[in-house]
DNA sequence: CCCTCAGGGCCACTT
DNA sequence: AAGTGGCCCTGAGGG
């Protein structure tokens, strides 16, 4: 499995371009890609990055950011010819000029990683014109050029104007991964002026309604889990018709407070987090970051600090909502409006787009970028369907109304239209993960706590071949005296809480577990989508 | 109407 | 033979 951007044994020049996005163009391993930046006499920025997948030189943007002319064309390639790749490796191969052909699986996952779009590269072929990012692009250029001046103006002495490059430390934060970092969420619109449609199809700023016809072969599923397959399952007759549903989905049937219907089904709710607040007697919104984020160095004592310092990263659900939407926006866009995404393709792709959350939240971590980049790997690898599973939880704790599930689109659909019509290995892990659900719902889960619940699942030290497991034993330990004191002080009345929530750690691990043994048969009949860090991450732990 | 620039195609070269 | 990568062509959109 090659982990976004994680490619260890590629030591990436600490070289900070400050036009790049605030938090763009890192490599997952924490460290920027190589880029200089002039400065030219008359002020104007002159950019001279390197490419981000191998570090030669950038011809310009290509299929969503910045690459070298090789890199482009080996994406298209790629994409144009349905590669599959298979790494001969550990799917970590290095990735610079001179190694970059060696394994095509590991570049093309870089590709992928550092946010190459396929969905850039034309499926109707057609030749020149401008392309759906443009807006993107222009956006971008506009942030670099704002903050190479910026920082022209306010910070002489670490650039002089009349030199010609300049060097800072890394950004900690830096990610490659623009279509989420930039500094507002990605505008969806920008990805609705294909050129592949003409307007009035779908384009032109008018969301594409994903399959919301609800016929009886598509139709959109219960999924909320992360993991599509959960509802996969055993359905009658799945070897029949794999890769449909076989049971309805009716948006009129849920109580979804903000009513999603068949033509709104994609467009991004309001905020989430503002809108769909827990109850008022919940300590703190999950979901919603705080306003202020002590910059409390990762040695610091106090829980309270400490706890502060484990929020800081947390996704924000309305941004992963936008995010999931613009992508299954743009997978229906290229598809055209008589190829509907199958339902389980759209499982897979919210799968997708949250477990890249989930890997975006863990580099980001202070804590994790603390260890070796190895570590961080094998962590990931192991725990990634637990956290999928806590992630999933949280959302109906937070959201979920009873017997609904809550999806990460911000739709609803109830529990029994699930169990009614699944197989019985579905509907066993739904009534197993509703069971779960009740419980931390009694429990009033906050999201201090569900916080703690994900670090702990994440610094597992009894995880194979972590090298430094006395550094992740101690983080666990601090988390867990964490989540203690926390639990202690919030619910002085409930003295068992603490025990309660650690108890609850097996069932999620075996319910990950068997999630990720019913992708992996899903996987293993070409269900799941090629070249997705999902079905990167089921054929790491199955290879 | 011209220019820009990103996606596609071509083809010599490499593996 | 298949893959790579540099170079050129194309054409929508912006000035």
């Amino acid at each position: 499995m090659d982990l976004p951007g994680y490619h260890p044994q590629q030591p990436q020049p600490l070289v900070h371009h400050p036009g790049s996005y605030p938090e763009d163009l890192l490599t997952l391993d924490g460290s920027s890609t190589s880029q200089e930046l002039k400065i030219e006499p008359d002020g104007r920025p002159e950019s001279e990055e390197s490419c981000p997948i191998c570090g030669d030189k950038v011809s310009g943007y290509h299929y969503g950011l910045l690459t070298c002319e090789s890199c482009k064309g080996f994406f298209k390639r790629s994409v144009q010819n349905n590669k599959h790749y298979t790494c001969a490796e550990q799917q970590s191969c290095p990735m610079n000029l001179s190694q970059r052909k060696r394994c095509p699986s590991c570049r093309f996952q870089k590709c992928l990683a550092v946010g190459m779009k396929r969905e850039a590269v034309r499926a109707d072929r057609m030749r020149g014109g401008r392309n759906k990012f443009g807006p993107l692009y222009r956006r971008d250029r506009q942030i670099k050029q704002q903050k190479v001046c910026h920082q022209a103006n306010t910070a002489p002495y670490r650039i002089k104007m009349e030199t010609t490059q300049f060097h800072q430390p890394t950004a900690p934060n830096d990610l490659h991964l623009m279509s989420t970092h930039t500094s507002e969420p990605l505008c969806s619109e920008a990805f609705h002026q294909s050129h592949i449609y003409p307007s009035g199809t779908g384009q032109s700023g008018v969301p594409v309604p994903l399959d919301c016809t609800m016929n009886a072969d598509r139709v959109l599923t219960p999924p909320s889990l992360p993991y599509p397959g959960l509802y996969h399952c055993t359905f009658p007759g799945y070897l029949q018709e794999k890769g449909e549903m076989s049971f309805s989905y009716s948006l009129a049937a849920t109580n979804h407070p903000l009513h999603p219907t068949p033509n709104n089904l994609f467009t991004p709710r309001s905020t989430p987090a503002s809108s769909l607040c827990p109850t008022p007697g919940s300590t703190t919104p999950l979901f919603q970051l705080p306003t202020q984020t002590p910059d409390t160095p990762s040695s610091a004592t106090p829980t309270p600090n400490f706890l502060s310092q484990l929020l800081e990263g947390e996704q924000d659900e309305s941004q992963l909502c936008n995010k999931v939407v613009a992508s299954l926006q743009r997978e229906q866009a290229n598809r055209g409006k008589h190829d509907c995404l199958n339902t389980f393709s759209i499982m897979c792709k919210m799968a997708d787009q949250t477990l890249f959350g989930l890997v975006e939240w863990a580099r980001n971590s202070t804590l994790f970028k603390e260890l070796k980049v190895e570590d961080q790997m094998v962590l990931l690898q192991s725990c990634w369907s637990e956290l999928l599973v806590l992630d999933h939880l949280c959302r109906q704790v937070t959201y979920g109304k009873e017997g609904c599930i809550y999806l990460v689109t911000g739709q609803q659909i109830e529990v029994s239209t699930i169990i009614s019509q699944a197989g019985v290995t579905l509907s066993g892990l739904v009534s197993r993960t509703q069971d779960l659900v009740s419980k931390l719902k009694a429990l009033q889960l906050d999201r201090h706590e569900f916080v703690c619940l994900k670090y702990l699942v994440l610094f597992n030290p009894d995880v194979k071949s972590v090298q430094s497991r006395r550094q992740v034993e101690h983080t666990q330990e601090r988390v867990n005296r964490a989540l203690m004191e926390h639990t202690q002080q919030s619910h002085p009345g409930h003295s068992d809480k603490f025990g309660q929530l650690l108890l609850r750690l097996p069932e999620v691990r075996s319910i990950s577990l068997q999630v990720e043994e019913y992708l992996y048969q899903r996987h293993l009949l070409g269900d799941l989508p090629c070249n997705s860090l999902l079905t990167e991450m089921l054929h790491t732990k199955h290879s």
